[in-house]
DNA sequence: CACCCTTCAGGGAGCGCTCCCTCACCCTTC
DNA sequence: GAAGGGTGAGGGAGCGCTCCCTGAAGGGTG
């Protein structure tokens, strides 16, 4: 039951407890009859470090921090988000060797959870995903001078993130849907304390602004209920309209369903189009036209930049490009 | 930068390290005046425990290994369960005061990663979610004697779990077909090698059998995809089918897209149910009928369950009750 | 041939913490 | 008033590892 130390490597081995450090640690200064009889050794004890007294002396960890913001309701519990980018930034970090410390952020308590675990020292760096804008943890994290790197932007103005082109994505949306002779196009926004909302919004309204069209805005929190919810406020207060930005895919589903319900067809009467392409927009009915940003590629990019700060590189953000799929919806 | 230790604390206080100790964690044989100057000093130096030192001499790591072995291709990424419970168990296992090491076991290599980790004494406990049935790391980390609790059953026998009623929820879902007034009752099923994949097919089959109906099987893997393949599938071999029972929401909404590019009305020539109620069951058109099963207090369940088993408590598994929820669709 | 330099193994301090043990002190009790 | 018991603080060993330093041995050079 207990495990077998370097020390009891090194008796077996006949050699140091040095030698044997130098062999797991792959260093080159060391003879090859020494290697062999060590790692002998090793398979013959199943041998595995104590990571905590190698951190002890080391100071490094080999783990980061995977720091997730949840609505504190944490109602969009299917939230394609979370699973694409936990498990895609798992994957990478684990490829390199890292540990990943899943923490969630979303209440006052779990975030001074995260900040005193971080300030412990116990991971060489810290990835922030979907955090608010008025969240103070990224400032805080940055503060304290380790290495943090943001899925999508915060206000933290000294936090190195990966974004999206939001603006970008928004104009191709509303564009297309200008080129399909829609002339009253509204959006529904996700909640706008999220800087991808905010460039999303800007995003449609600087494109209509410029073809001399009005804005028709109305607010959403990126669920699928509140799609429905703002779909259905959308259509008392501007009944004429003919079209929909939805911010999000999970809010044009919702929207798609209020439009049903309301009698509306799609994309006949009203037409959608979502932003996110996640898998299930090409299974609604009628199949969602999206703004496509691979939120995989954008977590990769980010654990990237993370491993790049770690290494000292530069702290600077990273902006991912998109393209739009057209589908039945539009 | 340099974090202060123990001692400096000690010194500031004009105390020894031991009292410190006691003052941190919250032994009762201290004097409250000790309290209180240990308590400051800590504060005016913003102390935090290094817990590398601290798991060192302690042997326990406050940490728990969440497992989730992935598809290969890990094509399902907005797959509910994934977020639903990694989120509910970090939850939890935040709330009562440990960190979350999340991994993937997708490949042979992680798998061996895992197994290695695990070996190294880093994590107090191990929670397994969604291993496919032939999967060997259940076993082998049960061999290693540390506690270890699956979300959902797996072969290896002596690891407690947490699972639903399978083949009652698809008891439920069947005999509801049938007092609709359907009688050529399909069934898409998931991956055999999982066992909840079994159970519901098992459900499915004898509920049928025991009232004299024959079964109609098509496979699937718990995608979407798979779901609107096998409905297609199905239809081919017999067109006749009035009804189908999906072992979960995501292959019901692929069969439902399918149904409707056959040409088929749902519920109105084919009724179709699925299994899970995830979120998006709502958000289908029509909405989805679907046995609820919620996969949070599952997930809550098996969180617990560990968390018992590193206790030392018993080593039973759970099983939870499940409802039918009727919407649109059958 | 003597000397120096390089290469590489071993010794041992020390990372920050816990926990056992010792010991001082005070309160009872007879 | 002395002895005994209990309470609670301090001292210090040691957890398993890394990494600096020492020193032995071998090879090259003048």
């Amino acid at each position: 039951m207990k495990r077998p130390t370097l020390a009891v490597v090194a008796a077996r081995a006949g050699v140091s407890k040095s030698s044997v450090s130098r062999v797991i640690n792959g260093e080159t200064t060391v003879a090859p009859e020494i290697r062999d009889v060590v790692m002998q050794a090793v398979r013959e004890l199943g041998y595995v470090p104590n990571a905590a007294a190698r951190n002890l002396v080391t100071r490094r960890t080999d783990a980061v921090a995977v720091v997730v913001s949840d609505p504190p309701k944490g109602v969009v519990s299917d939230d394609p988000l979370f699973s694409t980018v936990v498990r895609t930034v798992s994957r990478e970090l684990e490829a390199v060797g890292r540990r990943v410390v899943l923490m969630l952020a979303e209440s006052d308590e779990s975030r001074a959870r995260v900040e005193r675990y971080v300030a412990g020292g116990h991971v060489d760096g810290v990835m922030l995903v979907a955090l608010h804008g008025a969240d103070p943890l990224p400032a805080a994290l940055a503060r304290m001078g380790l290495p943090v790197a943001s899925f999508n932007r915060t206000a933290a103005t000294d936090v190195p993130y990966v974004a999206l082109d939001n603006a970008g994505g928004a104009e191709l949306a509303v564009r297309h849907l200008l080129d399909r002779g829609r002339r009253r196009i509204a959006t529904i926004t996700g909640p706008l304390d999220l800087y991808e909302s905010r460039e999303r919004l800007e995003g449609y309204r600087a494109t209509l602004r410029d073809t001399g069209r009005r804005s028709i805005v109305a607010l959403g929190d990126f669920t699928r209920a509140s799609g429905a919810e703002a779909m259905r406020q959308l259509l008392e207060d501007d009944p004429d309209l003919d079209a929909v930005f939805a911010a999000n895919d999970l809010m044009a589903i919702g929207a798609l369903r209020a439009l049903h319900q309301a009698g509306r067809r799609v994309p006949d009467d009203v037409a959608v189009v979502g932003f996110d392409d996640i898998e299930a927009a090409a299974y609604t009915m009628p199949a969602l036209t999206s703004v496509r940003s691979s939120m995989a590629d954008q977590a990769t990019a980010t654990v990237r930049l993370l491993l790049a700060l770690i290494k000292g590189g530069p702290r600077k953000p990273v902006i991912m490009p998109n393209d739009l799929v057209v589908r039945e919806s539009s």
